[in-house]
DNA sequence: CGACACGTTGAGATATATCAAACGTGGTGG
DNA sequence: CCACCACGTTTGATATATCTCAACGTGTCG
């Protein structure tokens, strides 16, 4: 089924029944090129598309046109399901390879909001999930630097496709240029370039070939500090998920973390 | 009314008797202290916060225990409506100021839910905003320096503060640190300093003693590389706000940028 | 075979971090 | 009322991560 792959967490999974519903609302299934704009920024949209196969991203440019890309889509993911209640987008989507896409038109959304608001509340979840990536990111380009950076968007990704099963926890393929990493940390391409290396030659993780191979998944993990609960993935899925470990945070939560004083 | 300032925004505005509904699912009015964590990261909830006075940010700490803030609110925002769909949040929620603040109990939100579809995404939508300005916040630590960080966000911020009547444009009460804007731009608080003066020196804008002054919203606009769209906001309010224009931009938008080739 | 996109490497420039110290200023207690 | 403290601000000197520019290598595809 098409829809297969879409929201499998540990606070919304979709029943077989919802699956079919929405799967029976795709009017259409496209097969896109590589490097194709597939939505563009400001206008008005009337659906949003599933993403079967292949990568996409959403970016924004600055003065130079350079792009910042702001999210990566992986084959499941709703990846302009906001542009439903948005109507039109703040931003750009793009493919990164070439991909398969399915649309739902946002009548259909429409209805299932009417008729369903179980599954309504789980769209709106998914949405939700795309905004803790948000910070996930955010936390990335203020708090890392270019190492870290990179090592974090791995681990993000590897987890990610390993909840689709596209990923064994220790390889997947990933057909992204230097120059898109670059795009996604906030970095130049050549200084990937060299992070790369030396993450080759830290024996931590290669990076060639379309192909990411993780060496040591653990040192991945901290060096990119990821802590992968944002992902609100399944305690299965998440077990077998490296993580930097938690505790060693200063959470700085000793002083009595709830609501104070006076109410009226 | 409570609830007067939340969703002022173009796609989306309360009509009274939603506001009302809102207002009366308010179960409890607390007046919180400066830097005090409201919502800690994880822990289940059982209501959302509208923030009425003050203001408040979330936050995801790193190894070292500095915060990289991956929000902030301002008067008539929902703080953590996501933690509705979500359950637990990702992150911290703390005060930066003294702040006033309504709880809504997520039961309430349950039945508007199920009662309401157009109020249930009116919500949606207004978590939708959050996630554009995470986006905005991406862009800025991605591609801009420290200059034209701190720009933006108080480009956005100015804006967003005018949305709600709390600023005129030129000048608004703002009773952040310079480590605070430090931690919001991805930088350290000496360099927010120098950064600072040279705002002052150049006559663009002065941050003292919790007042914002701006000089030359042109120039903070265009060093900042501000543009509002993604904040969607009424054409009225959108058009006394200066910004970045955006047919600077190259665009790229050369290629046909729709969906191509065969369907199945 | 040539063109073109992507990857790799080097040398030098620059923005920002880091460390350290001094300065205000508002609040508190003696 | 003054002394002092805590906290935020300001400034300087030095270190360093990353950028920029430029060249060259490598693989793929028409």
């Amino acid at each position: 089924m098409i829809t297969e792959r879409f929201l499998r967490h540990r606070a919304a999974t979709l029943d077989n029944d919802e699956q079919a519903l929405l799967a029976a609302s795709v009017t259409d299934t496209c097969t896109l090129t590589t490097r194709r704009i597939v939505v563009a920024a400001g206008e008005q949209q009337s659906q949003s598309l599933l993403l079967v196969e292949g990568f996409l991203c959403r970016y924004i440019d600055d003065r130079r046109g350079i792009r910042q890309l702001v999210a990566l889509h992986v084959p499941g993911d709703f990846v302009d399901l906001h542009s439903f209640p948005l109507g039109g987008l703040d931003h750009h989507v793009s493919t990164l390879t070439a991909a398969k896409v399915a649309a739902v038109p946002h009548a259909a959304l429409a209805k299932i909001c009417e008729d369903r608001p179980a599954l309504a509340k789980k769209l709106w979840y998914a949405t939700l999930l795309d905004a803790a990536i948000h910070r996930a990111w955010l936390f990335r380009l203020g708090r890392l630097d270019a190492f870290g950076r990179i090592a974090h968007f791995l681990c993000e990704t590897n987890a990610r496709l390993q909840a689709v099963g596209l990923s064994d926890g220790q390889r997947f393929a990933f057909g992204l240029t230097q120059s898109d990493l670059a795009e996604i940390c906030g970095i130049t391409s050549v200084h990937v370039n060299r992070v790369l290396r030396g993450m080759r030659e830290e024996q931590i993780m290669t990076f060639r070939s379309g192909q990411v191979e993780i060496h040591d998944s653990e040192r991945l993990a901290h060096r990119g500090e990821f802590d992968p609960s944002y992902l609100y993935l399944d305690e299965g899925v998440l077990a077998a998920i490296p993580a930097f470990n938690r505790s060693d945070r200063c959470l700085r939560l000793d002083q009595d973390h709830l609501l104070v004083e006076a109410s009226a």
